[in-house]
DNA sequence: CGATCTCTTGACCCTAGTCAAAATTGGTGG
DNA sequence: CCACCAATTTTGACTAGGGTCAAGAGATCG
Protein backbone atom coordinates (compact mmCIF):
# COMPACT_ATOMS: atom_id res chain seq x y z
CA UNK A 1 0.00 0.00 0.00
CA UNK A 2 2.46 2.25 -1.07
CA UNK A 3 -0.40 4.97 -1.52
CA UNK A 4 2.25 7.35 -0.85
CA UNK A 5 3.71 7.16 -4.61
CA UNK A 6 0.29 6.65 -5.80
CA UNK A 7 -3.11 7.97 -6.95
CA UNK A 8 -5.82 6.02 -7.08
CA UNK A 9 -8.71 6.27 -9.77
CA UNK A 10 -12.26 5.04 -8.98
CA UNK A 11 -13.05 3.48 -12.70
CA UNK A 12 -16.22 1.62 -11.83
CA UNK A 13 -18.66 1.29 -8.88
CA UNK A 14 -19.15 3.43 -5.16
CA UNK A 15 -17.32 4.54 -2.46
CA UNK A 16 -17.30 7.03 0.32
CA UNK A 17 -14.83 8.67 2.22
CA UNK A 18 -16.06 7.96 5.98
CA UNK A 19 -14.59 7.77 9.82
CA UNK A 20 -15.61 5.19 12.49
CA UNK A 21 -16.72 7.03 15.34
CA UNK A 22 -15.43 5.84 18.65
CA UNK A 23 -19.32 3.54 19.35
CA UNK A 24 -18.94 2.33 15.89
CA UNK A 25 -20.92 4.29 13.98
CA UNK A 26 -19.80 5.00 10.79
CA UNK A 27 -19.68 9.00 9.29
CA UNK A 28 -19.57 9.02 5.81
CA UNK A 29 -17.95 12.22 4.72
CA UNK A 30 -18.77 11.84 0.82
CA UNK A 31 -19.05 9.86 -2.27
CA UNK A 32 -17.35 8.64 -4.70
CA UNK A 33 -18.41 7.71 -8.23
CA UNK A 34 -16.77 7.00 -11.12
CA UNK A 35 -14.03 8.77 -12.52
CA UNK A 36 -13.15 10.48 -8.69
CA UNK A 37 -9.80 10.55 -7.09
CA UNK A 38 -10.12 8.76 -3.67
CA UNK A 39 -8.21 9.77 -1.11
CA UNK A 40 -7.34 12.67 -2.55
CA UNK A 41 -8.06 14.60 0.93
CA UNK A 42 -5.01 12.68 2.51
CA UNK A 43 -2.34 14.34 0.44
CA UNK A 44 -3.32 17.79 1.79
CA UNK A 45 -3.69 16.70 4.97
CA UNK A 46 -1.27 13.26 5.67
CA UNK A 47 -2.79 13.33 9.31
CA UNK A 48 -5.85 12.98 8.22
CA UNK A 49 -5.35 9.21 6.86
CA UNK A 50 -5.02 8.34 10.77
CA UNK A 51 -8.59 8.96 11.29
CA UNK A 52 -10.76 8.15 7.84
CA UNK A 53 -10.64 6.05 5.10
CA UNK A 54 -11.80 5.28 1.84
CA UNK A 55 -14.50 2.49 1.98
CA UNK A 56 -16.01 0.36 -1.30
CA UNK A 57 -19.83 0.15 -0.88
CA UNK A 58 -20.40 -1.87 -4.11
CA UNK A 59 -17.99 -3.78 -5.43
CA UNK A 60 -15.39 -1.83 -7.33
CA UNK A 61 -12.92 -1.31 -9.87
CA UNK A 62 -9.58 1.23 -9.08
CA UNK A 63 -6.88 2.30 -11.63
CA UNK A 64 -3.71 3.66 -9.66
CA UNK A 65 -1.41 6.69 -11.53
CA UNK A 66 2.17 6.71 -10.33
CA UNK A 67 2.63 10.07 -9.22
CA UNK A 68 6.06 10.89 -10.82
CA UNK A 69 4.38 10.81 -13.76
CA UNK A 70 1.63 12.14 -12.63
CA UNK A 71 3.39 15.52 -11.61
CA UNK A 72 5.85 15.34 -14.80
CA UNK A 73 2.23 15.72 -16.81
CA UNK A 74 1.50 18.88 -14.48
CA UNK A 75 4.60 20.04 -15.07
CA UNK A 76 3.55 19.97 -19.03
CA UNK A 77 -0.28 20.19 -18.38
CA UNK A 78 -0.90 23.18 -15.63
CA UNK A 79 -4.46 22.81 -16.34
CA UNK A 80 -4.10 19.04 -14.87
CA UNK A 81 -2.70 20.45 -11.68
CA UNK A 82 -5.13 22.94 -11.54
CA UNK A 83 -8.01 20.66 -11.79
CA UNK A 84 -6.78 18.26 -9.46
CA UNK A 85 -6.91 20.81 -7.01
CA UNK A 86 -9.74 21.78 -7.76
CA UNK A 87 -11.05 18.71 -7.14
CA UNK A 88 -9.79 19.04 -3.30
CA UNK A 89 -11.08 22.29 -2.81
CA UNK A 90 -14.61 21.48 -4.24
CA UNK A 91 -14.48 18.36 -1.71
CA UNK A 92 -13.45 21.57 0.77
CA UNK A 93 -16.46 23.41 -0.11
CA UNK A 94 -18.70 20.79 0.56
CA UNK A 95 -17.68 20.36 3.69
CA UNK A 96 -18.66 23.68 4.70
CA UNK A 97 -21.56 23.71 3.34
CA UNK A 98 -22.91 20.38 4.75
CA UNK A 99 -22.02 22.05 7.95
CA UNK A 100 -24.94 24.48 6.84
CA UNK A 101 -27.17 21.75 6.13
CA UNK A 102 -26.23 19.81 9.16
CA UNK A 103 -28.78 22.09 11.37
CA UNK A 104 -31.67 21.89 8.97
CA UNK A 105 -34.33 19.15 9.91
CA UNK A 106 -34.03 15.84 8.27
CA UNK A 107 -36.23 16.16 5.66
CA UNK A 108 -34.16 19.11 3.77
CA UNK A 109 -30.99 17.55 4.92
CA UNK A 110 -32.15 14.09 3.16
CA UNK A 111 -33.21 16.35 0.16
CA UNK A 112 -29.67 18.56 -0.08
CA UNK A 113 -28.04 15.41 -0.06
CA UNK A 114 -29.74 13.51 -2.90
CA UNK A 115 -29.11 17.07 -4.69
CA UNK A 116 -25.85 16.82 -4.40
CA UNK A 117 -25.72 13.24 -5.33
CA UNK A 118 -27.53 14.43 -8.59
CA UNK A 119 -25.42 16.61 -9.06
CA UNK A 120 -22.21 14.50 -8.94
CA UNK A 121 -23.69 11.73 -10.91
CA UNK A 122 -24.50 13.88 -13.74
CA UNK A 123 -27.65 15.99 -15.60
CA UNK A 124 -30.10 13.03 -16.34
CA UNK A 125 -29.24 10.08 -13.87
CA UNK A 126 -32.22 9.92 -11.47
CA UNK A 127 -31.51 6.63 -9.80
CA UNK A 128 -29.13 7.23 -6.57
CA UNK A 129 -27.16 3.48 -6.16
CA UNK A 130 -27.04 4.20 -2.48
CA UNK A 131 -28.72 2.27 0.05
CA UNK A 132 -30.87 3.64 3.12
CA UNK A 133 -28.24 2.63 5.72
CA UNK A 134 -25.58 5.27 3.66
CA UNK A 135 -27.50 8.00 3.34
CA UNK A 136 -28.40 7.39 6.74
CA UNK A 137 -24.33 7.56 7.64
CA UNK A 138 -23.86 10.42 5.73
CA UNK A 139 -26.87 12.60 6.94
CA UNK A 140 -26.35 11.81 10.47
CA UNK A 141 -29.81 10.19 10.66
CA UNK A 142 -30.49 6.89 12.17
CA UNK A 143 -31.28 4.23 9.34
CA UNK A 144 -35.45 4.08 10.65
CA UNK A 145 -35.72 8.02 10.54
CA UNK A 146 -34.09 7.97 7.09
CA UNK A 147 -36.49 5.36 6.21
CA UNK A 148 -39.57 7.52 7.53
CA UNK A 149 -37.97 10.45 5.54
CA UNK A 150 -37.99 8.32 2.38
CA UNK A 151 -42.03 7.53 2.85
CA UNK A 152 -42.35 11.34 3.18
CA UNK A 153 -40.42 12.12 0.13
CA UNK A 154 -42.26 9.33 -2.05
CA UNK A 155 -45.68 10.80 -0.34
CA UNK A 156 -44.34 14.19 -1.74
CA UNK A 157 -44.17 12.34 -5.33
CA UNK A 158 -40.45 13.08 -5.07
CA UNK A 159 -39.04 9.91 -5.06
CA UNK A 160 -40.45 7.10 -6.86
CA UNK A 161 -42.24 3.85 -4.78
CA UNK A 162 -39.44 1.56 -5.99
CA UNK A 163 -37.35 -0.14 -3.21
CA UNK A 164 -34.31 2.27 -5.03
CA UNK A 165 -33.76 5.36 -4.95
CA UNK A 166 -35.17 7.05 -7.70
CA UNK A 167 -35.67 10.72 -8.04
CA UNK A 168 -39.22 11.74 -10.30
CA UNK A 169 -39.08 15.06 -9.23
CA UNK A 170 -36.07 16.78 -9.33
CA UNK A 171 -37.66 20.25 -9.33
CA UNK A 172 -39.26 19.77 -6.28
CA UNK A 173 -36.51 18.36 -4.56
CA UNK A 174 -34.20 21.22 -5.25
CA UNK A 175 -37.06 23.41 -3.87
CA UNK A 176 -37.57 21.38 -0.65
CA UNK A 177 -33.49 21.41 0.10
CA UNK A 178 -33.18 25.57 -1.16
CA UNK A 179 -30.35 23.84 -3.33
CA UNK A 180 -28.24 25.92 -4.64
CA UNK A 181 -25.04 24.40 -6.60
CA UNK A 182 -23.55 27.80 -6.59
CA UNK A 183 -20.89 26.56 -3.84
CA UNK A 184 -19.24 23.64 -5.57
CA UNK A 185 -17.73 25.52 -8.00
CA UNK A 186 -14.24 27.26 -6.65
CA UNK A 187 -15.15 29.89 -8.98
CA UNK A 188 -12.17 32.18 -9.88
CA UNK A 189 -10.25 31.08 -7.44
CA UNK A 190 -7.60 29.23 -9.22
CA UNK A 191 -7.31 31.70 -11.81
CA UNK A 192 -6.02 34.57 -8.92
CA UNK A 193 -3.69 32.16 -7.21
CA UNK A 194 -2.03 30.25 -9.59
CA UNK A 195 -0.86 27.08 -7.90
CA UNK A 196 1.68 24.84 -8.83
CA UNK A 197 2.72 21.37 -6.92
CA UNK A 198 6.70 20.55 -6.90
CA UNK A 199 8.48 17.59 -5.80
CA UNK B 1 -13.68 47.70 0.13
CA UNK B 2 -10.85 46.60 -2.71
CA UNK B 3 -10.84 43.96 -0.49
CA UNK B 4 -9.49 41.90 -2.98
CA UNK B 5 -6.27 43.89 -3.18
CA UNK B 6 -5.63 43.69 0.28
CA UNK B 7 -5.60 41.08 2.71
CA UNK B 8 -6.46 42.12 6.60
CA UNK B 9 -5.09 41.15 9.88
CA UNK B 10 -6.87 41.56 13.00
CA UNK B 11 -5.04 43.72 15.21
CA UNK B 12 -7.21 43.47 18.30
CA UNK B 13 -10.41 42.37 19.07
CA UNK B 14 -12.91 39.39 18.19
CA UNK B 15 -14.19 38.30 15.17
CA UNK B 16 -15.86 36.01 13.67
CA UNK B 17 -16.07 33.65 10.37
CA UNK B 18 -20.14 33.33 9.80
CA UNK B 19 -23.23 33.12 7.66
CA UNK B 20 -26.80 34.24 8.13
CA UNK B 21 -29.44 31.60 7.64
CA UNK B 22 -32.70 32.23 6.01
CA UNK B 23 -34.49 32.34 9.11
CA UNK B 24 -31.98 34.64 10.86
CA UNK B 25 -30.18 32.51 12.66
CA UNK B 26 -26.42 32.91 12.97
CA UNK B 27 -23.83 30.58 12.30
CA UNK B 28 -20.75 30.96 13.65
CA UNK B 29 -18.11 28.75 11.66
CA UNK B 30 -14.62 29.89 13.00
CA UNK B 31 -13.70 32.88 15.48
CA UNK B 32 -11.07 34.82 15.18
CA UNK B 33 -8.45 36.23 17.70
CA UNK B 34 -5.83 38.50 17.34
CA UNK B 35 -2.99 37.65 14.71
CA UNK B 36 -5.32 36.01 12.70
CA UNK B 37 -6.13 36.67 9.04
CA UNK B 38 -9.46 37.60 8.01
CA UNK B 39 -11.31 36.28 4.96
CA UNK B 40 -8.97 34.01 3.97
CA UNK B 41 -11.39 31.71 3.17
CA UNK B 42 -12.70 33.92 0.45
CA UNK B 43 -8.88 33.46 -1.53
CA UNK B 44 -9.67 30.23 -1.84
CA UNK B 45 -13.36 30.55 -2.53
CA UNK B 46 -14.37 33.57 -3.57
CA UNK B 47 -17.75 32.83 -4.53
CA UNK B 48 -17.80 32.01 -0.79
CA UNK B 49 -17.66 35.49 -0.28
CA UNK B 50 -21.57 35.88 -0.73
CA UNK B 51 -22.61 33.52 1.49
CA UNK B 52 -20.44 34.59 4.51
CA UNK B 53 -19.14 37.17 6.47
CA UNK B 54 -16.60 38.11 9.32
CA UNK B 55 -18.49 39.85 11.88
CA UNK B 56 -16.74 41.89 14.61
CA UNK B 57 -18.06 40.69 18.30
CA UNK B 58 -16.11 42.88 19.60
CA UNK B 59 -14.75 46.33 19.29
CA UNK B 60 -11.60 45.16 16.67
CA UNK B 61 -9.28 46.92 15.34
CA UNK B 62 -7.53 45.74 11.81
CA UNK B 63 -4.64 46.70 9.78
CA UNK B 64 -4.41 46.02 5.85
CA UNK B 65 -1.55 44.66 3.70
CA UNK B 66 -1.20 45.09 0.40
CA UNK B 67 -1.95 42.21 -1.82
CA UNK B 68 1.33 42.92 -4.30
CA UNK B 69 3.23 44.00 -1.38
CA UNK B 70 2.06 40.67 0.38
CA UNK B 71 2.92 38.44 -2.74
CA UNK B 72 6.36 40.72 -3.14
CA UNK B 73 7.17 39.40 0.47
CA UNK B 74 6.29 35.70 -0.59
CA UNK B 75 8.39 35.65 -3.66
CA UNK B 76 11.08 36.68 -1.16
CA UNK B 77 10.42 34.61 1.24
CA UNK B 78 8.42 31.31 0.88
CA UNK B 79 7.89 30.41 4.54
CA UNK B 80 5.95 33.11 4.34
CA UNK B 81 3.42 31.83 1.70
CA UNK B 82 3.61 28.18 3.27
CA UNK B 83 2.47 29.85 6.49
CA UNK B 84 -0.58 31.41 4.74
CA UNK B 85 -1.60 28.11 3.19
CA UNK B 86 -1.38 26.43 6.16
CA UNK B 87 -3.84 28.88 7.80
CA UNK B 88 -6.22 28.67 5.36
CA UNK B 89 -6.01 24.93 5.42
CA UNK B 90 -6.31 24.37 9.06
CA UNK B 91 -9.72 26.36 8.58
CA UNK B 92 -10.10 23.50 6.28
CA UNK B 93 -9.17 21.05 8.25
CA UNK B 94 -11.40 22.94 11.33
CA UNK B 95 -14.71 22.43 9.10
CA UNK B 96 -14.05 18.53 8.55
CA UNK B 97 -13.50 18.00 12.79
CA UNK B 98 -16.56 19.95 13.47
CA UNK B 99 -18.77 17.35 11.24
CA UNK B 100 -17.34 14.60 13.06
CA UNK B 101 -18.02 16.74 16.24
CA UNK B 102 -21.19 18.23 15.28
CA UNK B 103 -23.60 14.52 16.46
CA UNK B 104 -21.72 14.20 19.82
CA UNK B 105 -24.34 14.82 22.38
CA UNK B 106 -24.59 19.24 23.53
CA UNK B 107 -22.08 18.84 26.54
CA UNK B 108 -18.72 17.39 24.40
CA UNK B 109 -19.69 19.22 21.43
CA UNK B 110 -19.70 22.63 24.08
CA UNK B 111 -16.61 20.87 25.83
CA UNK B 112 -14.91 20.33 22.39
CA UNK B 113 -15.40 23.90 21.13
CA UNK B 114 -13.93 25.71 23.85
CA UNK B 115 -10.81 23.19 23.83
CA UNK B 116 -10.28 24.93 19.99
CA UNK B 117 -10.77 28.10 21.77
CA UNK B 118 -8.03 27.47 24.28
CA UNK B 119 -5.41 26.36 21.54
CA UNK B 120 -6.19 29.01 19.71
CA UNK B 121 -5.43 31.35 22.05
CA UNK B 122 -2.27 30.69 23.75
CA UNK B 123 -1.80 28.10 26.24
CA UNK B 124 -2.26 29.46 29.51
CA UNK B 125 -5.11 31.65 28.36
CA UNK B 126 -7.87 30.69 30.45
CA UNK B 127 -10.56 33.10 29.70
CA UNK B 128 -12.96 32.66 26.95
CA UNK B 129 -14.12 36.27 25.33
CA UNK B 130 -17.40 35.19 23.88
CA UNK B 131 -21.04 35.59 25.41
CA UNK B 132 -22.89 32.47 25.33
CA UNK B 133 -25.26 33.46 22.44
CA UNK B 134 -21.91 33.26 20.03
CA UNK B 135 -21.05 29.69 21.66
CA UNK B 136 -24.07 28.73 21.12
CA UNK B 137 -23.91 29.95 17.54
CA UNK B 138 -21.03 28.03 16.98
CA UNK B 139 -22.32 25.12 18.03
CA UNK B 140 -25.55 25.35 17.01
CA UNK B 141 -27.47 25.01 19.75
CA UNK B 142 -30.30 26.94 21.48
CA UNK B 143 -28.71 29.60 23.68
CA UNK B 144 -30.99 28.33 26.55
CA UNK B 145 -29.13 25.14 26.44
CA UNK B 146 -25.80 26.22 26.37
CA UNK B 147 -26.78 28.12 29.87
CA UNK B 148 -28.16 24.59 31.05
CA UNK B 149 -24.34 22.75 29.90
CA UNK B 150 -22.27 26.12 31.14
CA UNK B 151 -24.04 25.35 34.50
CA UNK B 152 -23.42 21.14 34.11
CA UNK B 153 -20.02 22.18 33.03
CA UNK B 154 -19.40 24.68 36.03
CA UNK B 155 -21.06 22.04 38.37
CA UNK B 156 -18.20 19.48 36.76
CA UNK B 157 -16.00 22.01 38.32
CA UNK B 158 -14.54 22.59 34.54
CA UNK B 159 -15.37 26.14 34.35
CA UNK B 160 -15.42 28.73 36.99
CA UNK B 161 -18.59 30.14 38.38
CA UNK B 162 -18.06 33.68 37.08
CA UNK B 163 -20.35 35.25 34.41
CA UNK B 164 -17.74 34.99 32.00
CA UNK B 165 -16.14 32.08 30.05
CA UNK B 166 -13.11 31.06 32.45
CA UNK B 167 -11.69 27.06 32.56
CA UNK B 168 -10.65 26.13 35.40
CA UNK B 169 -9.67 22.61 35.16
CA UNK B 170 -8.58 22.07 31.81
CA UNK B 171 -7.70 18.56 31.50
CA UNK B 172 -11.18 17.42 32.69
CA UNK B 173 -12.13 19.53 29.91
CA UNK B 174 -9.97 17.82 27.23
CA UNK B 175 -11.42 14.54 28.96
CA UNK B 176 -14.68 15.18 28.40
CA UNK B 177 -14.45 16.67 24.42
CA UNK B 178 -11.95 13.82 23.83
CA UNK B 179 -10.24 16.54 22.44
CA UNK B 180 -7.09 15.73 20.01
CA UNK B 181 -4.99 19.25 18.73
CA UNK B 182 -3.73 16.98 16.02
CA UNK B 183 -6.20 17.39 13.08
CA UNK B 184 -5.42 21.14 13.89
CA UNK B 185 -1.87 20.11 12.23
CA UNK B 186 -1.91 19.84 8.48
CA UNK B 187 1.78 17.93 9.06
CA UNK B 188 3.57 17.28 6.83
CA UNK B 189 1.09 18.08 3.73
CA UNK B 190 3.53 21.16 2.64
CA UNK B 191 6.56 19.66 2.47
CA UNK B 192 5.49 16.86 0.22
CA UNK B 193 3.45 19.69 -2.10
CA UNK B 194 5.39 22.88 -1.98
CA UNK B 195 2.77 25.18 -2.76
CA UNK B 196 3.71 28.58 -4.57
CA UNK B 197 1.56 31.81 -5.48
CA UNK B 198 2.09 33.57 -8.60
CA UNK B 199 -0.06 36.32 -9.54
C1' DC C 1 -31.07 55.70 36.61
C1' DG C 2 -33.35 53.91 32.77
C1' DA C 3 -32.46 51.10 28.68
C1' DT C 4 -30.45 47.23 26.88
C1' DC C 5 -27.91 43.16 26.64
C1' DT C 6 -26.85 38.87 28.72
C1' DC C 7 -27.83 35.18 31.72
C1' DT C 8 -31.25 32.09 34.27
C1' DT C 9 -35.28 29.44 35.23
C1' DG C 10 -39.54 26.80 34.42
C1' DA C 11 -43.14 24.61 31.65
C1' DC C 12 -44.12 22.31 27.72
C1' DC C 13 -43.37 20.24 23.04
C1' DC C 14 -41.42 17.93 19.14
C1' DT C 15 -37.86 15.86 16.42
C1' DA C 16 -35.28 12.15 16.04
C1' DG C 17 -33.14 8.06 18.56
C1' DT C 18 -33.60 3.36 20.45
C1' DC C 19 -35.34 -1.18 20.76
C1' DA C 20 -37.56 -4.91 18.89
C1' DA C 21 -39.84 -7.45 15.56
C1' DA C 22 -41.71 -8.32 10.97
C1' DA C 23 -41.78 -7.98 5.99
C1' DT C 24 -39.23 -7.81 1.51
C1' DT C 25 -35.59 -8.76 -1.38
C1' DG C 26 -31.63 -11.00 -3.13
C1' DG C 27 -28.74 -14.26 -3.42
C1' DT C 28 -26.68 -19.17 -3.13
C1' DG C 29 -26.30 -23.73 -3.02
C1' DG C 30 -28.40 -28.16 -3.25
C1' DC D 1 -36.65 -24.73 -8.93
C1' DC D 2 -36.91 -24.40 -4.17
C1' DA D 3 -35.27 -23.64 0.61
C1' DC D 4 -32.64 -20.93 3.43
C1' DC D 5 -29.80 -16.94 4.81
C1' DA D 6 -28.30 -12.40 4.99
C1' DA D 7 -28.96 -7.78 4.14
C1' DT D 8 -32.19 -4.21 3.65
C1' DT D 9 -36.52 -1.95 4.45
C1' DT D 10 -40.61 -1.18 7.18
C1' DT D 11 -43.62 -0.70 11.38
C1' DG D 12 -44.82 0.32 16.09
C1' DA D 13 -44.12 1.73 20.86
C1' DC D 14 -41.57 4.28 23.76
C1' DT D 15 -37.81 7.64 25.21
C1' DA D 16 -35.01 11.63 25.54
C1' DG D 17 -32.25 15.45 24.08
C1' DG D 18 -32.76 19.75 22.92
C1' DG D 19 -35.99 23.61 21.09
C1' DT D 20 -39.42 27.22 22.05
C1' DC D 21 -41.86 30.53 24.75
C1' DA D 22 -42.14 33.54 28.36
C1' DA D 23 -40.79 35.84 32.23
C1' DG D 24 -37.47 37.31 35.63
C1' DA D 25 -32.79 38.60 37.42
C1' DG D 26 -28.28 40.51 36.82
C1' DA D 27 -24.99 43.37 34.54
C1' DT D 28 -23.44 47.44 31.85
C1' DC D 29 -23.34 51.61 29.87
C1' DG D 30 -24.47 56.13 28.44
Amino acid sequence: MDSAKRFTVLLDGVACFSTQHEDGARQIYAFHYPGDFLGLHGFVFPRSVEFSEVQALTSCSIGTIDRDALEQAMQRHPALGRALWRAALTEVSIFRQRLVVSRRPALQRVAYLLCEQLVRLGDDERVIPLTQIDVADAAGLSVVHINRVFQELRQLGVLSKQRLIEVVNKDRLHELAAFDPGYLDPGEALSQWDLHIEN
